[in-house]
DNA sequence: TAAAACAATGAAATCGATTGCAAAAATCAC
DNA sequence: GTGATTTTTGCAATCGATTTCATTGTTTTA
């Protein structure tokens, strides 16, 4: 650490070479005869010479180093609970290091434009990839105004002028929805902040199923005041005291699933037996909850491929297409 | 994204004066007349001008930016199951942007030493974060020896030649062992590999805990294949299949304490009335899993912030000790 | 008011790579 | 063996900042 690292010109003294050829050496160009190329290598591994990749990339177009933001914001001031954003980061991890990306997992910059095209300007990335879309949609807007290239994990419609992948919401919805009235469920309780693209897509496919409906029904909605466990525990232990028990409920997330189960059952009701519940994202948990959940899988190694793939594309200038991945009921013991 | 941004040549420009000016009035450096200081901050701000980093790594000592690595190496082919390790991510982010540090999340780099080194002689990052000890101790001493700045999280011996910050392992498998003794547990089972250092530690404060008991008992040892639920929920029920039923089970991890439980639910035991069952880590879940976790509690914002601070420590070199967080038992029903 | 002291600014070198262009070396054709 | 091609290689400019040192401008002091 102390000893300055070696440099390409002493790597190049040492060959008997240029700086150039050690750097088309190194960089794989063709014109390098191979005997030379061998030299190089040989004494750059010996003296374990790596390049300054600050030089490099003050030189070079890109930085291949791209920002991947968590919607920290929603969690401000309280633990991060929800691991489904992790195994998309996770995903998007594993496909970035496959093309040879570097990572920078930014801090929640307060949802600000301008310090999000600092860092590009600054050349610390070539842009971002937000894993949740919250109520930032404007901000994404300002962004992709200011040239700055993003994707985002959430929703979209019509309006959204940014490139997102996501789930299939509005089929998410559907399909949780089909299966309550395939079970006749009549007091359908939504659980989650409409005011997200993405639940109210959720919402709409779930209200399109049930108007298939051939009996009278009633929806109601519900939200924690944030994303915590005890957040939406007591919201509905709040709601089981003033209203009557729902029996179908479609949660936005497993972690929400989990904490209503929890006060549905201080509560005395059972799964399946009094409420049917579908809950979102078939996070490593669910399946090992008791009650097992049943939930809407979503494929976060997928979505982390699809992710990046988008991101590059983005940055190359061609507008791709947003785009949903497979969704899935996955029916277990709720 | 397309055209050029504007660099400190053309602030300089702008404003009348010239770029070592700039450099200092943007740099916060003292010698330069409060009215030109305004003047070069204005046009600034009004250009949207922000420092070209690449150029001034190159030019400075330090990148500012630290390597943080999970040990997804236990996870290869696995979903990432443990919510844990990404609280304590959540922890270090925190805390180094607290220093404005950038945070390069990175890839599982298959343990090599070397390519390690790399990034840092390659003036990527000044250093690494390891979060999660795993069986890597020999590349940690070999980084060291290379002299590149490491912290880990994880437990020490004598042995240790690192810098390491975790939770007091020692005195959380006594804690728990205090509580069996207590409560006359006498076929104790330990759930985890002790070829882990921290695990190794936390078993031998259960046993001196447990050498207390003025009666007899016994002590077990359970692994998973791997780190997944699935690996301990099956290596449980072969167990239960085979041998008399634990009475009381320490767990390396909430998430592994989780999947045991399914098993020994599903075998018709009760917590409580017949096992006791103490985790580690308390985990968002925990509290909100049936039955709630009676676990060890660690603090992981602590975690990252000390984490962080004992990083610089070995970057300025003095080689700062390495220390434990606070290690409590939180009882709940089991 | 001139000399001395200090504050503010600028010229030029530097960090360590990549790349366009020109020169040198190797290969080929006849 | 000579001239025309084609490969390889090297020179020098460049990317965009920071920093040392010298210089100019401004106060202070006698």
């Amino acid at each position: 650490m102390s000893k300055k690292p070696i440099t390409m010109d002493d790597v190049a003294r040492l060959a008997n070479v240029s700086k150039p050829t050690v750097s088309r050496a190194l960089g794989g160009h063709p014109n390098v005869k191979p005997k030379t190329r061998e030299k190089i290598l040989a004494v750059a591994r010996e003296h374990g010479y790596a390049v300054n990749r600050n030089a490099k990339k003050l030189r070079e177009k890109y930085t291949n180093t791209i920002a991947v933001i968590l919607d920290f914001s929603s969690h401000r001031r309280h633990r991060i609970t929800d691991p489904f954003i992790f195994e998309l980061l996770a995903g998007v991890s594993e496909a970035l290091s496959i093309r040879k990306q570097d990572l920078l997992l930014s801090p929640p910059t307060l949802s600000d434009a301008n310090s999000h095209r600092e860092l590009v300007s600054g050349r610390v990335v070539d842009g971002f990839i937000f894993l949740g879309q919250g109520a930032n949609d404007a901000m994404f807007n300002e962004l992709v105004k200011k040239d700055v290239p993003i994707v985002v994990w959430g929703g979209n419609t019509q309006a959204t002028k940014y490139c997102t992948v996501g789930s299939d919401n509005f089929l998410g919805g559907f399909l949780a929805g089909e299966r309550f009235v395939q079970h006749s469920k009549k007091n359908i309780l939504f659980v989650g902040n409409t005011e997200h693209i993405e639940l109210r897509l959720r919402r709409e496919g779930l209200e399109k199923a049930l108007s298939t409906a051939d009996y009278p029904y009633t929806l109601s909605e519900l939200q924690g005041e944030d994303f915590s466990f005890s957040a939406h525990y007591e919201a509905m232990a709040q709601l089981l005291k003033n209203s009557p028990a729902p029996d179908a409920i479609f949660a936005y997330s497993d972690t929400a699933a989990m904490a209503i189960i929890n006060a549905l059952n201080e509560h005395g009701l059972e799964p399946i037996k009094d409420y049917m519940l579908v809950g979102y994202n078939d996070i490593a948990q669910a399946s090992h909850f008791s009650p097992r959940l049943t939930t809407i899988r979503q494929d976060t190694f997928l979505a982390g491929a699809l992710l990046v793939e988008k991101f590059m594309a983005v940055l190359n200038d061609n507008s791709p297409m947003s785009s949903t991945i497979p969704t899935d009921l996955i029916v277990r013991n709720t």
